[in-house]
DNA sequence: CTAGGGTTAG
């Protein structure tokens, strides 16, 4: 490095720097108290004053939290300068606009097109089609819409570079600028990072313009941590970063999940006299909201209150979305409510966020609220919000909306149906067990709209299919599946094969179904064989199990196991004892955590969430925890419960029907709990005798009770 | 693109 650039700023570094002095385990914000402004702060802007709401939240609880009682906040000091880690004044430009009259277009119409058409590799052509073009050297402007011009052709940028320096022509930093845009565009970090460098040894000066772009490029490109590097440099190469440059590398924290560091620099930048703007704040609020930070999100709303700041709509919608994810749907909806009133226009990505929360918690009543505002204020539309929209009705079984709209987007000339669209309302179709209708979209529309459907379409009419018993139709959707999105095929649409398998009738059903799971899945394919075949033991099963568990996404393993369960319990031919066995298996491996709760006045097991025959797996398994509890002599409660929960139609109702039947031929002296709906109750000492009957409890229960 | 930074879908 240039030693002469050696700054006295060297040591600030930030992110080497990033120490903290309070204590990082906890929020740095305090819990919002409310959420009025400070009055006393609207009308001023000194620093000190910036600097209350600041000190006040930070210093407060510090000593506190105890491990930092004796260390000094460096950056709140108010007796010692401050550094600046940011320039409070935007980077001025120093080109105002061109006067729009560059000589070389004047002179020269087609010279553009001309260096255009020359080969990237004729370095001799370009340079002596320029060296004719400027007998005399060409003016800034000139320089300037050329680089412009050649934002799309990155080595012709370079080119030109190169020509204006064989030509001692003086290299302003804008033009190095306007070259980093164009590589930039075409993702060429080493191109950038050399060329960048360059300017930090030999000059031009790199400024705040230089460093962001590089530091976005560096995004762009997924060099993150070359981004700090290079966020990191601007200090030692005596450039003090501004709002701009600064709002790059917290995105770039952000994408990182370095919320710390992100804070920490906020703050610093807060302590200098920083007041952010509405892209920091969407940064921000980005950042905290991917995190499911809460408080977060809800300091930062303090601050732009505080700082007399309303939000924008970008704001708005990063905080909407912050807030559905984290959980919230209320504060989403009071957001969207304020912007509403505020006269801040709600745009598609307001309402996409909006009518994805609105469906995901169920909120029918405000979901057609903000439809009806929709219509009434004409907010604007676009492909994505209609398939969120249509998503929405999915979530919320609104079948006949959703049809609406699909004949609506079908009439619209720039919304029309894409392969989402499709396969939402293939979806929908498949929840309401309409496979036809379903079909009919999948082979019949989608083809003549030359659409291609992914495999999540197939997967969704094979389980529907599977469901209605119509065995034949489901091999036919797999075949098609194979030849269309054979790549594609996963262990979701495998899990629906092997549930189908369960409710096979007979064996050449059963036949159709596992030749395509050999085709889908060899390895799923070979596990049911296994289980089928006595002599095989349950370390076998386990080894076989673990791999095929161990390949599949997370949340396919629990439906997986509840699938080889139900085929085990349901189809003849399996030893009686896989079930269980498989059961045991998906407890090892997490996925029937919670099931089981005991408390002094009653003992219970939640049955609610799993399938018919991992629901019978797990409810024997208890009854059998339960007798080694007695001969454990543990503390038995009076009462013991199972939940079933009740459903009013057919599909919810199935699993508390079938465990009625199967507690009632078994004698169980469970019955229907009248104080609490969807479980059952069985007193201690009917348990217990009835337990000993059944040969599950073996010591003499006369003497417990 | 007009020298730099921000938000949407199973």
């Amino acid at each position: 490095m240039n030693p002469s650039m050696a700054p006295p700023l060297s040591t600030l570094s930030p992110s080497t720097m990033a120490v903290s002095h309070f204590p990082l385990s906890k929020p740095f914000y305090p819990k919002p108290t409310s959420s009025t402004s400070s009055p006393s702060l609207q009308c001023h802007s000194s620093i000190s004053e910036q600097l209350r709401p600041l000190s006040l939240s930070l210093l407060k609880d510090t000593p506190a939290h105890g491990e930092s009682a004796h260390s000094k906040p460096t950056w709140l000091n108010p007796t010692k300068s401050k550094p600046n880690v940011i320039s409070l004044v935007r980077h001025r430009k120093t080109k105002p606009t061109s006067n729009g009259n560059p000589q070389s277009l004047l002179l020269n119409p087609t010279l553009l097109q001309t260096l255009v058409s020359i080969p990237d590799s004729d370095k001799y052509l370009f340079f002596s089609t320029l060296t004719e073009a400027f007998p005399s050297p060409p003016s800034d402007d000139d320089v300037l819409f050329l680089l412009n011009s050649l934002y799309r052709h990155p080595k012709k940028s370079i080119l030109l570079l190169e020509w204006l320096k064989e030509s001692s022509f003086q290299l302003e930093t804008i033009f190095y600028n306007l070259v980093l845009k164009s590589l930039r565009n075409t993702r060429q970090w080493d191109q950038i990072d050399r060329i960048a460098s360059d300017m930090l040894h030999h000059g031009p000066q790199p400024d705040n313009i230089t460093f962001s772009t590089v530091i976005s490029a560096a995004h762009k490109c997924q060099r993150f941590e070359k981004a700090i590097e290079w966020f990191d440099m601007m200090y030692s190469a005596g450039v003090i970063p501004d709002e701009v440059t600064f709002s790059a590398i917290l995105k770039v924290y952000a994408i990182l999940g370095k919320k710390e560091e992100a804070i920490i620099l906020y703050e610093r930048g807060r302590a200098t006299g920083w007041k952010p703007d509405h892209v920091a704040f969407s940064v921000l609020g980005k950042l905290f909201g991917d995190a499911g930070d809460q408080d977060g999100m809800l300091y930062m709303r303090d601050e732009m209150k505080r700082l007399n700041i309303v939000p924008n709509v970008v704001v708005y919608n990063t905080l909407i979305n912050g807030f559905g994810r984290a959980g919230r749907p209320n504060i989403a909806k009071e957001l969207f409510e304020e912007m509403c009133k505020l006269g801040v226009n709600p745009d598609e990505r307001t309402l996409t966020a909006i009518f994805k929360i609105y469906g995901k918690y169920k909120r029918t009543h405000d979901a057609m609220d903000v439809w009806a505002r929709m219509k009434e204020n004409r907010w604007p539309m676009d492909q994505i919000l209609y398939n969120t929209i249509l998503t929405m009705c999915a979530d919320l079984g609104m079948e006949s909306e959703a049809e609406k709209i699909f004949e609506e987007m079908k009439q619209s000339y720039k919304c029309l149906p894409d392969k989402w669209t499709y396969s939402v309302m293939i979806k929908l179709y498949c929840r309401r067990s309409k496979s036809d209708c379903a079909w009919k979209l999948l082979f019949e529309e989608m083809p003549q709209r030359n659409l291609q459907p992914d495999v999540t379409c197939y997967t969704s009419l094979i389980d529907c299919l599977g469901k209605e018993g119509r065995v034949d139709d489901v091999v036919a959707a797999f075949e098609s599946a194979m030849e269309t999105v054979p790549s594609q095929i996963d262990d979701q649409l495998c899990c629906c094969l092997l549930s189908t398998m369960a409710r096979c009738k007979d064996e050449m059903q059963m036949n159709a179904i596992l030749a395509c799971i050999e085709k889908a899945s060899p390895m799923l394919h070979s596990l049911i064989c296994m289980l089928w075949n006595e002599s095989i033991g349950f370390d076998e099963i386990k080894k076989s199990f673990r791999e095929l568990l161990s390949k599949a996404p997370i949340n396919v393993r629990r439906p997986y196991c509840n699938c080889l369960i139900d085929m085990c319990t349901f189809r003849p031919g399996f030893p009686s004892d896989r079930p269980r066995e498989l059961f045991h298996l998906g407890n090892i491996y997490g996925l029937y955590q919670g099931l089981q709760t005991q408390r002094l006045s009653e003992w219970s097991v939640d049955l609610r969430r799993l399938s018919l025959g991992a629901a019978r797996a797990a409810l024997d398994d208890w009854l059998e925890s339960v007798a080694e509890a007695v001969e454990d002599s543990e503390r038995l409660p009076p009462q013991f419960r199972i939940f079933t929960g009740y459903g009013l139609d057919r599909f919810k109702s199935a699993l508390p029907n079938y465990l009625e039947g199967y507690l009632s031929d078994a004698g169980a002296p469970f019955h229907k709990s009248e104080k609490m709906a969807g479980s059952f109750v069985a007193e201690k000492a009917d348990l217990l005798q009835w337990l000993h009957g059944q040969g599950i409890l073996t010591v003499d229960v006369s003497e417990i009770l």
